[in-house]
RNA sequence: GGCGCAGUAGCCAAGUGGAAAGGCGUGGGUCUGCAACACCCUGAUGCACCGGUUCAAAUCCGGUCUGCGCCUCCA
């Protein structure tokens, strides 16, 4: 098959030709959320951009398996063992066990992906599945001496590696430790990169979950369950592993060196990372500025679907600057998109065109296979709607893309219109198309003020009168 | 200090050597009794700044400035 995606890689810092290791199959792997808050809108950009790969994949025809892990334990906080555990700090602040807290935040990261239109992938597996097989790895690396114990956790030795930096690009004297005025360094390790694979209870009283463990009881390190849970699912050979660029260091590189310690070859051939959605001061967090969430915008009146048109207007790999004007903008652009897909006359008896319909299917293509080119696919539909061709092969065309946009470009439209009608009452909808009536008559009998005046009283109501080339319409206001 | 990303119209944004895409907004117009909708027209002699290479530079090279990120919480 041909491979017609060109994708920026974090390894080789270029963009090059995407060629799977088994022809027409992709094995991908996404970091996924830890569950110890909502997720908010710049997380979800990644996951937003990783949708979009995973389906310009599938469009483009191949057989695409992703994995996703779902971290619920051993997330810290701080790399020294004064740190705090970010689900067990989550469990102190609502008063709930860790479990409870994991399972809750699960299930609201994937009702935002839903409202997102992002796919679930194809396996979701939590960390904490997963014990058995991390400490299957870690006695592996133990066994390669690629790793040692000290005060009582296991550390992986990174000088073992000959290349432990070629992801991220860092050189060994100019990497600071303790850069951060809130990290302490941990001063069991034997080198500064060096990074603990299993934890001990006797550095951690505190911890909820805890299991047995050849060193004792504990819980794994965090850069561990990627590696693990990817092999489990996609053996020792992956195509393509996404994430946020801030996972480049230390995560991403870390898992590379434990992976490859491990399997004893190349792992991973793509890096793919989405960067940051910033606000005016910076990157987008969760302990500063305002915590924007799919719920807040929804509270006030977006739908999420416009915050994904948003991500779609600009780059992955470009920094997004978030701003509720921004957001305005394309909530503008969506409804009037929309609005037009939804008067397309699709079954006006005319065929769908197919050797338009082949062109523009191969701009978008195109576009798309051009690192992953999303503003570009955008222009592609504004030029077939602009273009002299039938409604139906527009349509079609419109059905095609949104197999990767996933913007419900042909449905959305007389959604809302339902949605927005749907809590009128029938004796309320009688009333309505009775005073519709009298009006046409008024109009009719050229008595405007008397039009005009059932037009106030309807918006008095809530209901707000058009009157369209298709007839009078009414909606809520 | 090191590594990386970015700077294009009011806003978002494409374009990486050969006449500055697209969207939103603005302004004007057509259509409608009016309003709204829809449709049409409308915008950068210019691409952060200064040099250089070239017949030709937003695009390549050198330098400068500004913003952001990473350097053991992060998507």
């Amino acid at each position: 098959m041909e491979n017609r995606l060109r994708i920026y890689n974090t390894l080789t810092r270029k963009v090059e030709q995407f060629i799977p290791n088994t022809e027409g199959k992709v094995a991908m792997y996404t970091c996924g959320p830890t569950v110890y808050h909502f997720a908010h809108i710049g997380n979800l950009r990644s996951y937003i951009m990783e949708d979009l790969l995973e389906k310009t994949l599938r469009y483009m025809g191949y057989d695409v398996k992703r994995v996703m892990n779902i971290t619920d334990v051993g997330h810290l906080s701080s790399d020294a063992d004064t740190g705090e555990d970010k689900m067990l700090k989550g469990a102190k602040r609502e008063h709930k066990t860790v479990m409870e807290i994991a399972k809750f935040y699960t299930d609201a990261f994937f009702a935002d992906c839903k409202d997102l239109n992002i796919k679930t992938p194809d396996v979701v597996e939590p960390a904490t599945n997963c014990i058995p097989e991390f400490i299957h790895m870690i006695e592996g690396l133990m066994e390669k001496g690629y790793a040692y114990e000290s005060g009582g956790n296991i550390y992986f030795d990174t000088s073992r590696l000959k290349d432990y930096y070629a992801l991220s690009n860092h050189s060994e004297e100019e990497l600071l430790v303790g850069v951060r005025d809130d990290v302490d360094e941990d001063e069991n390790k034997r080198n500064k990169t060096d990074f603990v694979l299993w934890f001990t209870k006797s550095k951690f009283e505190d911890q909820e979950l805890k299991w047995e463990s050849p060193w004792g009881t504990g819980y794994p390190g965090w850069h561990i369950e990627c590696s693990c849970i990817s092999m489990k699912h996609l053996g020792e050979y992956m195509d393509i592993h996404c994430g946020g660029v801030d996972n480049i260091f230390p995560h991403h590189t870390n898992e590379i060196a434990q992976s490859e310690a491990y399997v004893g070859h190349k792992w991973c051939n793509y890096w793919f990372h989405v960067h940051h959605l910033n606000d005016k001061a910076g990157k987008m967090s969760k302990s500063k500025g305002e915590f924007l969430t799919v719920s807040l915008l929804k509270s006030k009146g977006y739908d999420p679907r416009v915050y994904r048109l948003f991500c779609l207007q600009s780059h992955y790999r470009k920094p997004l600057e978030f701003s509720f004007e921004a957001l305005d903008n394309a909530n503008a652009a969506y409804d009037k998109l929309v609005k037009r897909m939804g008067s397309l006359q699709k079954g006006n008896g005319k065929e769908v065109d197919q050797e338009k319909f082949a062109t523009y299917k191969a701009r978008f293509e195109e576009a798309l296979g051009d690192d992953l080119n999303s503003s570009m696919a955008l222009t592609v539909i504004y030029d077939m709607l602009k273009d002299d061709i039938s409604d139906a092969t527009k349509y079609a065309l419109a059905e095609d893309f949104d197999r990767v946009l996933s913007l419900d470009l042909t449905t959305a439209y007389a959604a809302k219109e339902a949605e927005a009608n749907g809590d009128v009452d029938t004796a309320m909808e009688s009333y309505i198309l009775e005073k519709i009536e009298e009006r046409k008559a008024a109009k009719k009998a050229k008595d405007f003020a008397r039009a005009d005046e059932i037009r106030a009283e309807l918006l008095e109501k809530g209901i707000v009168l058009e009157d369209t080339r298709e007839g009078v319409k009414w909606k809520r206001a």
